[in-house]
DNA sequence: GTTGTGACTACCA
DNA sequence: ATGGTAGCCACAA
């Protein structure tokens, strides 16, 4: 399969993420049908343009928190559009029940 | 071909 | 709970 593919399905997946829910980088890998691409899931919302509508920051690590320090700005960022959604924090954590959404 | 890196994970002490 | 470590896979030097 080629890379190009792998993205198209990587953003399709993502853009299926219901609002105010989210989703692991190792299970929009799985739900791509790449299970082990997660860092792969990464390396292609890093890539994604400012202005992008893809709802990138509902994409949280397998720990369910953030994958950015907390002092950095997109941490900020990516945490406000959550809580903005009603996404609950338990401090750096967010509430186990937003997890299912698909399957 | 090898090495280092990353918005990752699972496992183990 | 938490830090270290070893897999993981694509990509750029």
């Amino acid at each position: 399969m080629s890379v190009n593919h792998i993205n198209e399905v990587i953003w399709n997946v993502v853009s299926l993420i219901p609002h105010g829910h989210v989703a692991t980088y190792g299970q929009v890998a799985s739900l791509s049908g790449y299970s082990g691409y997660s860092r792969h899931v990464g390396s292609v919302l890093k890539q994604l343009p400012d202005d992008s509508r893809l709802p990138w920051h509902r994409v949280i690590n397998a720990q369910g928190k953030i994958s950015f320090p907390e002092s950095s700005l997109s941490y900020e960022r990516q945490r406000k559009r959550l809580e903005d959604e009603g996404v609950i924090f338990n401090g750096s954590k967010i509430s186990l029940s937003v997890y299912q959404w698909a399957g």
